[in-house]
DNA sequence: ATCCAGTAAT
DNA sequence: ATTACTGGAT
């Protein structure tokens, strides 16, 4: 099957489909557009719609976070997980600053320098933020490659060679179309395709899906089990940090230990 | 119990 | 190529 008879069909859903978004609104920068990627790395939209409004509000420039600390940029961040994203976007906004005059790089190579853009950051910035042609390959447009042209119900934990073929084969020629594709696309992914229960009533190009032609099969190698929550270092650093973010002033002592009882797990967290 | 718009260190 | 990292929803 020739890869293009995709596009047309899930471009068109797109069009009628997409959910509005505030960084996919007409007007938004290249750091409106950053600070969302980062928001947004392992983290669903629901969650990120509120931090979002008040980050880009309080620091609507690279140069404004970097002239502000990174302790405010953590507080900030409230409860989106993954704190060392709010420490790596502030420094990333300082390196803006100082090296590129305050201006957000629109190149693949230039966007992966700063801290916390890793391949599919620097991706989606190019694209999203500057109508750039490159491949985004997020987990959402690795599972619809996956299901629709191999017929493998989720992608591999890494990204090998093949499917950076495969992902770069199926992108579109021209870049308008190109950055249209790779939205689209994860938007398929998001809110039809997705991991546990695909709504493939509705999808676009069902009619094309190997995966549904071969009759859903399932790969075995994907049902490991992960570590469970309650009374892990996890819980305990959560729990320690909330406390710490609603504080203005450095807490004394008896007031952090007695957040947490067991007190070797306490230090290491 | 498992999912969700990844990055960086090893 | 693997693995730790986060928190909330289902």
């Amino acid at each position: 099957m020739p890869a293009s008879v995709v596009h047309e069909p899930v471009i068109s859903w797109y069009a009628e489909s997409a959910r509005s978004l505030p960084w996919r609104q007409p007007g938004v920068d290249g750091w409106h557009v950053l600070v969302s990627e980062v928001m947004l790395q392992q983290t669903p939209v629901s969650r990120v719609l509120a931090v979002y409004s008040s980050w880009v509000a309080r620091w609507p420039s690279p140069s404004a976070l970097a002239s502000d600390s990174a302790g405010q940029a953590v507080r900030m961040w409230g409860a989106l997980g993954y704190p060392r994203r709010a420490l790596r976007l502030h420094a990333a906004a300082v390196v803006i600053d100082k090296l590129h005059h305050g201006e957000v790089p629109k190149t693949y190579d230039e966007l992966r320098t700063l801290p916390g853009v890793g391949d599919y950051t620097a991706a989606a910035v190019a694209a999203f933020a500057f109508q750039q042609r490159t491949v985004v390959l997020d987990t959402n447009v690795r599972r619809v490659l996956s299901r629709v042209f191999t017929g493998v119900a989720l992608p591999r934990v890494g990204i090998v060679a093949d499917e950076r073929r495969l992902a770069e084969q199926v992108l579109p020629d021209d870049a308008p179309t190109a950055v249209t594709w790779s939205v689209a696309a994860m938007e398929l992914g998001a809110v039809v395709c997705t991991a546990r229960a695909p709504r493939c009533e509705v999808c676009p190009v069902s009619g094309l899906c190997a995966w549904r032609r071969l009759g859903y099969p399932t790969d075995s190698s994907r049902t490991a089990r992960r570590q469970s929550y309650v009374g892990t270092d996890r819980q305990c650093r959560g729990r320690l940090l909330a406390l710490l973010r609603s504080s203005d002033v450095p807490l004394p002592w008896q007031l952090v230990d007695a957040a947490w009882s067991d007190g070797p797990q306490r230090q290491r967290a």
